[in-house]
DNA sequence: GTCCTTCCCTAACAAGTGTTTGGTAGGTTA
DNA sequence: TAACCTACCAAACACTTGTTAGGGAAGGAC
């Protein structure tokens, strides 16, 4: 066994994760509440309890705290997506799979949605954010699927525009992370529950 | 009649209201784009065809230009809900109106919505923006006593959460700003139309 | 002609920005 | 004990930011 070729670069690396993540979660949170450029990186290290130069033994750039905060969370959300797309189930129910796993990512990264919410139609033009272009014509693939499915199948209706409601779909879950807060009233399936009511079956009353 | 008291301040005054409509109107497209913090009052003046100092003639400062794009934009908004609020009309009638009155102004100040869309939560915060909170308070008020009445009169479901209800039908309508271009294939009526479908009718198919 | 207003330019300012460099206290390893 | 690594601080850097002051060209009023 020769002996250790490589230095570590804390920098680089993912050796010592945890204090990484913190710092992070804390930046995130900065992130969604101030929006992205109004942050400085002397009020993340506030936050953190450091001054601003320390944060850059931890990270490359303002710009790589951003890209990696996006990307973690990417990569979760399409975890659960890809899970949902893959077990074969009908229209409706992938619908309802989907909106749910969506509140559900919503509660658990939920500055990070709020971050992608707000800066990602200005990020996608530079190069260094392209996944997110990317991740957005998966996005949209995966929904206009599922309903042009449903259409086909006769569960969704056919006279709506699919483009459009599939505009209208998408908004309402990914902004709900503007004024949602963990561990208030509703739980995420609680909310899914009641939007996928309000979707599906209209807020009109039958006669 | 005596002379002239006072000076033109130009600045301040209403006079010459042209140009500064469409300095105005130029800022407000920047940013809705770029996002306000990210705008830089060089970028105006580049868009606008002049220098950055030279802005300082028409406005005291970028941020009173954005509080100008905003008020202009209330305003008309107001104009708009009040009338359809003094028009007496029952629940489901007065929320399609609201719904079609409010992609209206979509259509007609874009720019302005998606500024507000995007930067409000922060604004608030400043008292120069204190505004933005009291016609966030108006505007709940009329949503959700619309909404309300109609679950009195039985038109509306009584087994959704009408505070849920509200934000998801109150997101929808103004995220639209975000993905909604003027002279595209939709017009204000007919996205209106689809969208109030949607809620109303809910997009499965009844049995 | 002269005066005056309008509208913009030139050139600079102070404050704040992201980032870098060198140093150092404290624990771990040899 | 000595060497080393980790995680931070202190202080500065070059640059960008919003804003200001003074000036000047164009054109209408007198």
């Amino acid at each position: 066994m020769p002996t250790k070729p490589t230095k570590k670069k804390p920098q680089v690396s993912a050796a010592a994760p945890a204090r990484r993540r913190e710092l992070l979660d804390t930046a995130a949170e900065v992130f969604a509440e101030q929006g992205y450029n109004a942050t400085t990186v002397r009020k993340i290290a506030d936050h953190a309890g450091m001054l601003a130069g320390s944060l850059y033994y931890h990270f490359d750039s303002k710009e790589s705290m951003l890209e990696e905060i996006l990307r973690t969370f990417l990569d979760e959300l399409w975890g659960g997506y890809d899970a949902v797309l893959g077990a074969e189930l009908d229209p409706r129910e992938t619908l309802e799979a989907l909106v749910t796993e969506s509140f559900r990512e919503i509660d658990r990264h939920r500055a990070a949605v709020a971050i992608y919410q707000k800066e990602s139609k200005q990020l996608v033009a530079q190069e260094r954010f392209a996944f997110l272009a990317e991740s957005q014509r998966r996005f949209e693939k995966a929904w206009l699927s599922t309903l042009e499915r449903g259409v086909a199948a006769e569960v969704f209706r056919a006279d709506l525009d699919v483009r459009l409601t599939y505009r209208f779909v998408r908004d309402t879950v990914w902004v709900a992370a503007s004024w949602y807060r963990p561990g208030g009233q509703h739980s995420p399936e609680e909310i899914a529950r009641q939007y996928l009511s309000m979707v599906l079956d209209g807020i009109a009353v039958r006669e």
